[in-house]
DNA sequence: AAATTTATTTAGACAAATCTAAAAATTGCT
DNA sequence: AGCAATTTTTAGATTTGTCTAAATAAATTT
């Protein structure tokens, strides 16, 4: 099966909205797509036809096991382009996601399944999402906040929030990047700062605003 | 100003089309498109209206100076992206074409700024077609056959017509590949086979089939 | 529980891109 | 030049995705 560019946008839009409640209404569809309400209506009839959706007037909408499938695939093309406009092109992080607005509409299946090969499967776009793969899996590892990390844990760094020069140069002071392992190993409640470990180096301390713009997920 | 992928795809096919004739009619056009004459009508009118082309009933079509802008940017982006695809993964020449079709319509011009920067700034796609630069301008090199060059000439490899695995193993025996500066040396005109200098490789024979094969461009 | 507000759907219209069938212009032929 | 064949255009319809305005259903308030 085939999807226009619209059906893909109205399923994604769900799949995101139904993550929180359970199901998606008209208006936040609507409002998630700034379209307007009868245009939402409009579509779900098309899209229930078309047995992507479960939907019954004034009731709201759930995807179907195919719709679920379908919303996989588009986010999977569009963080792994995100991916690769971050990691190859040097795209910033606010910048990617527009592009990816509409690479993700590319549909051929050898295209991504080989730009994922080529980007050594990734399990992270620059934000921190997972990347489902192939098979529309995906790592459910949460991705939370080196200050919200437990004491004596082990995490990989995902993602960096914040993405000003300034915080590029103590990290890379630091020595820290995506990718990188490390151990939280004591928090001073004093001011909130971190100490920890990365490999066999000495430990190093970080800062509370630091450490809430580092994404981590558990080792 | 942007375009829809109908637009660029009519402006695409003119400037392919002028290319022999210096203009296109609606029926070559309907034929390039797949698509009907009287579609291609109401098209030309809208164009038209944008400035894109001259046109006056039952006279044809000539892109403008803004058209023929237009049309190269497309171009840049399809060769790039069919550029990317070979290169980058692994995709064969015959299957490059296609895929490039959707993504040509992506019309980031940071992204295909960034892409064209990333690939080393190619000036040929897979087919041996020149890819226009940021500012519209390609080599105007033509690429030609081996078998075309004249004696004690350089050249470098621009594209390989034939793409059967046969050809790719005595390539690679020979050491022939997209990029590769030779000299041909001399030519006998007993079997139209030459003699090829490789860099400072001793002297290789080349038969004429496999000559009428490699395309060139002078270095 | 009735009234009001909010959410959703329906009805009808519109723009883009396409089509078929018919009309008009151009070209080619004798 | 006149007629036939071809090419191109026009007219009117269709599909997709959208919109506004009005109608209806659901939720909230009093």
């Amino acid at each position: 099966m085939n999807f226009s560019i619209s059906e893909e946008n109205y399923i994604k839009a769900i799949f995101h909205l139904q993550q929180q409640d359970g199901f998606a209404t008209t208006n936040e569809v609507a409002n998630e797509l700034s379209t307007k309400p009868a245009s939402v209506t409009d579509m779900m009839k098309k899209l229930k036809v078309k047995k992507l959706l479960h939907y019954e007037p004034y009731q709201g909408f759930r995807l179907s096991t195919e719709g679920n499938k379908v919303a996989l695939d588009v986010i999977r093309r569009h963080r792994l382009w995100e991916y690769f406009l971050s990691e190859k092109l040097n795209f910033t992080w606010d910048e990617v996601h527009e592009v990816a607005e509409d690479l993700e509409h590319v549909s051929s299946k050898k295209l991504i399944d080989r730009l994922d090969e080529f980007l050594g499967f990734p399990k992270f776009d620059p934000h921190g999402d997972p990347i489902p793969d192939i098979n529309g899996n995906f790592t459910v590892t949460r991705v939370i906040s080196l200050q919200d990390m437990a004491i004596n844990t082990k995490a990989v760094v995902s993602n960096i929030k914040d993405q000003s020069t300034e915080i590029l140069e103590v990290l890379q002071h630091k020595n820290i990047c995506i990718g990188t392992r490390l151990e939280v190993k004591k928090r001073f409640g004093f001011d909130n700062s971190l100490e920890v470990k990365i490999g066999r180096q000495p430990v190093i301390t970080i800062s509370e605003q630091l450490a809430k713009n580092i994404f981590v997920t558990h080792d």
